[in-house]
DNA sequence: ACGGAGATGGACT
DNA sequence: GTCCATCTCCGTT
């Protein structure tokens, strides 16, 4: 039982080695979570700390329905958490590729603009990275990722349980963000070797 | 209508 | 380590 319902200071570590599945006529894709953070309601770093607009609208909608936007180059994918209306989120940071390994090697092949092939760790060690990977983009914003899915309306993008004991998990700061640096809301696998390189 | 900022990634010195 | 591409969103004119 994945806990997405309580906030998401508690949902962002229980995400931890769960199975993120991308289904598409090409194939599957799936990735064990290793790396996770979590945006709270009173928290400055939190799209929707200023309240509801365009953008984040998703949050502020149901636990489990994915919310994704956009930044630069890339996307950023996110789990809504808590009660409804509350506006806090699970950004997923990197996965650990078990599935689909050369589908994401061409999918990321495709989304890099310079001319080397993403090697290694690089597949999926980054937010912006696994989005490439897993072809996750705008239009994945507000999907249902858990219990009964929008599979059937051309939707597939699931969150499965783990199938393995909790992990060790470690705490830190978080990653990449101006805003509210100091709150250790960052969880991660201790020693997955698929971690994002925090500078 | 406009301009700045950003939960990033890749290239380069 | 530094630089910046590229685009969406949002607060301000």
């Amino acid at each position: 039982m994945i806990d997405l319902l309580g906030d998401a200071e508690h949902a962002a570590p229980s995400l931890l080695g769960c199975r993120l599945v991308r289904s598409t006529p090409a194939g599957e894709r799936v990735g064990i979570i290793v790396e996770t953070e979590a945006y709270l309601p009173d928290d400055p770093a939190c799209h929707a700390y200023a309240g509801p607009t365009e953008r984040n609208a998703e949050m502020f909608r149901s636990a489990g329905a994915s919310y994704v936007y956009r930044i630069h180059r890339s996307h950023c994918f996110n789990v809504v958490t808590g009660p409804e209306g509350s506006g806090q989120a699970v950004l997923v940071r990197a996965i650990e590729p078990v599935v689909g390994v050369a589908s994401m090697q061409r999918a990321r092949r495709r989304a890099t603009v310079g001319s080397t092939a993403p090697q290694g760790v690089a597949l999926t060690n980054g937010p912006g990275k696994l989005c490439q990977a897993l072809d996750i983009d705008l239009d994945l914003n507000g999907v249902k990722l858990v219990g009964e899915t929008d599979r059937d309306a051309g939707v597939s993008l699931r969150l499965l349980p783990r199938e393995t004991p909790a992990p060790i998990i470690e705490r830190t700061i978080r990653i990449g963000i101006s805003k509210a640096r100091e709150l250790p809301l960052r969880f991660v696998i201790r020693g997955n070797r698929w971690l994002s390189q925090s500078a």
